[in-house]
DNA sequence: CCCCAGTCCTGCGGGC
DNA sequence: TGCCCGCAGGACTGGG
């Protein structure tokens, strides 16, 4: 669930570490199927132990913890990660601590519920190949509108899947699209090739609202409460969710409609079918209202 | 190029 | 009451 807005917070709360020197690297969680390391937390050890963190940034969806010399740790929380300075939801699905001196922070975790993360080492090199443009598209929060069509506008493809293409664009996921389009007011069917000049503007500005106030309001818990921030509180932006996972519920931006819930490439999608219109010809006899 | 299904994983809720 | 099944989905992979 981790999207742009909860990775970006998870970033800014573990900025203390900067300065710090890593003293040794701890696996946790005796008994379970640890995090994935990658290569191997032996050789992480290795090349980490007396290294000095240089930055934290962020790429995407992943944390990246810059050391001196050029190594970067890139951590993904995929469904259910967590990087923290402190208080863990739970003791029991800790995976990976980062043991700390010489700075203001004394050690980073890595929890993560389900186990689905992924903590790397890459060298500069690596992280070109696995993290660089042709892998990630440019961030979803500073994407300019002309770049953005550029890169979706030739796609016959649903603009819901389109916005979740990584190579794309960098940051958002099954939430934030839903969130995103139906605040511009766009069918999330709608085939990219058929925005018009209009609705690319609308939805450069969204993206970027919707995700900068998410960032403001620490990201968004939903009902399964594994995502915190810092000392373990809710993120905020859940409140401000319009569609996701309001199945049935009046649209509070149109007022008439009720949000409905479709598939799309295998996850749910929420709008509604009142304010988000496709046009005429694509829509089907069934949809009319 | 694009699309789809399968893979990893745990917790939870529906159904019987 | 308890158990099984399906679902949630981010990123990747392999096949069409």
């Amino acid at each position: 669930m981790p999207e742009l807005p909860e990775v970006e917070t998870m970033r800014r709360c573990v900025l203390p570490i900067v300065g710090s020197r890593i003293r040794d690297v701890r696996r946790l969680g005796r008994g379970l199927c640890p995090i994935e390391i990658l290569p191997g937390l032996r050789s992480l050890r290795a090349r980490v132990r007396g290294r000095t963190i240089t930055a934290v940034e962020r790429a995407g969806k992943r944390v990246v913890i810059v050391l001196d010399g050029g190594d970067r740790i890139v951590v993904e929380p995929r469904m259910t990660g967590l990087v923290l300075l402190a208080a863990p939801p739970d003791n029991a699905h800790l995976r990976l601590v980062l043991e700390l001196e010489g700075g203001a922070a004394q050690q980073v975790l890595f929890w993560d519920q389900r186990g689905l993360g992924i903590v790397r080492l890459v060298g500069t090199d690596g992280f070109q190949a696995l993290y660089g443009p042709t892998r990630l598209g440019p961030d979803a929060a500073e994407i300019d509108a002309g770049t953005l069509r550029q890169r979706l506008g030739g796609s016959r493809r649903p603009i819901k899947v389109a916005l979740l293409d990584q190579r794309a664009l960098a940051g958002v996921g099954n939430l934030y699209a839903s969130e995103i389009l139906h605040r511009a007011r766009i069918h999330p069917a709608l085939p990219c090739c058929r925005l018009r000049a209009a609705q690319w503007r609308r939805l450069q500005a969204e993206l970027r609202t919707v995700l900068q106030d998410a960032i403001a309001l620490e990201g968004s818990t939903l009902a399964d409460g594994t995502y915190r921030v810092g000392q373990g509180q809710n993120g905020g932006f859940q409140d401000y969710h319009r569609v996701y996972q309001r199945t049935g519920k009046a649209c509070v931006q149109c007022c008439r409609g009720r949000v409905i819930r479709i598939v799309q490439a295998q996850r749910s999608t929420f709008f509604c079918p009142r304010c988000q219109r496709l046009p005429r010809d694509l829509r089907g006899p069934a949809t009319r209202e």
